[in-house]
DNA sequence: TTTGGATATATCGGTTCGATACATCGATAC
DNA sequence: GTATCGATGTATCGAACCGATATATCCAAA
């Protein structure tokens, strides 16, 4: 019933199911790993989510007849079911795809937010690219907040508390001074692409699609 | 009554006090700057943590003693009270400092995960260098494992995922090789330490300190 | 053969967060 | 002088979330 489903895994749902559909079992593999990297999502967070996105129509249940064709699906080809239990693999709806695009095109301060950095950026693939930019700034200036305040930490307390507190707070400064240089080369890298003519200025739904992929099998 | 409370706040908060009395107001502050980094811990953990700790008969409430029986005083003291308000102020007591021996002497897999590892090192003044190295050599083998199945993802997905992908996983690996390469720093240094007579322990790398600095104050 | 591990869906209990309510203090503004 | 605002301070509630678990099938190795 809670439709205030945090944003952030309806984004990584939508966004991962837009590349191929896929059961949940699998889905919460790519979400981790693909996008995580971070902390593992639980079931019981994953399976509530889906089923609500399901109620809502963003998502449907692929029945599977046969032989689908596409060659994304080579990993786990024609095993829709195994056994005599139903997988249930999901994909996105008309509906779906543009509650992506929404969730992609926001681009406000849940999307550089520790928790929603990292899926936001996992899909700039399919953001437009004053979206990306506008993402990238405002991580950048929220990891300035942090460094600032570590610094008037470390300052303030230097002297006073041990060493390895000190070393601790060192260390985190260093850790976020990286992030942002590493932020700043994306941000000039973006800016770079933003001032280059593109060839299609705008597209039905705003959104280049990502070039790069498939080709292999 | 969980007492299931998660060590790692019940850590955080005696190894706070051990050195200063403090409200749960200030307390909060010290263990989101001090310890966290992180992100801020919540007045909804931490004040039922400590009625709990205070049931426990680990803190004690600190009536500023010294203070016979006038309910107007406490005009210039430590303000123990605001005005007419209790501030409830918490201090260690001998059970409570037995418990955090404890938990500092106890280096199990809990202290070397993402959530234990900064408060467990922010204590390392107070821990037995043996425990020390388990810790990091704990945590190092921690951040090893991550790295390994980074780079599985990275070498199966190459060409299969887009470029923004690749880089937060590029990204992200080079972090935890950063962490690692601070660990192994810190485990040199520690290394030393252990070897070393406990006499005078000169200051190679300038991170210890800590042979007997507390108590006696 | 049986054990064990991966795949797969689902839920439950307990913990934690985020927001909020309440109240007082100090400063700044009007 | 007083109104307002933000910081200090204690406390709780609902919603969200994690971790563990239950169930069940498949496959490979012992």
């Amino acid at each position: 019933m809670g439709r205030n489903r945090s944003a952030v895994l309806e984004l990584a749902v939508l966004g991962v199911l837009r590349r191929t559909p896929m059961h949940g079992y699998e889905l919460r593999k790519q979400i981790t790993s693909v996008l995580g990297l971070f902390r593992a999502l639980s079931y019981g967070s994953l399976y509530p989510c889906l089923h609500e996105l399901l109620a809502a129509g963003l998502i449907a249940e692929e029945h599977d007849e046969a032989e689908p064709d596409g060659p994304a699906r080579a990993a786990s080809a024609g095993r829709a079911r195994r056994g005599g239990r139903a997988l249930k693999v999901y994909r996105l709806t008309a509906d779906g795809k543009e509650r992506l695009q929404e969730l992609l095109g926001e681009g406000g301060p849940a999307a550089w937010e520790d928790d929603g950095f990292g899926v936001h950026f996992a899909f700039f693939g399919q953001t437009r690219v004053d979206v990306r930019l506008r993402i990238l700034e405002g991580r950048r200036s929220r990891l300035e907040e942090r460094m600032e305040s570590i610094r008037a930490a470390l300052t303030r307390t230097r002297e006073r508390v041990d060493s390895y507190t000190l070393e601790l707070h060192r260390h985190g400064l260093e850790s976020v001074e990286r992030e942002v240089r590493w932020l700043n080369e994306l941000i000039a890298s973006e800016r770079q692409v933003a001032s280059e003519p593109p060839a299609v200025p705008e597209s039905p739904t705003g959104i280049q699609e990502n070039t790069s992929d498939k080709e292999s099998s």
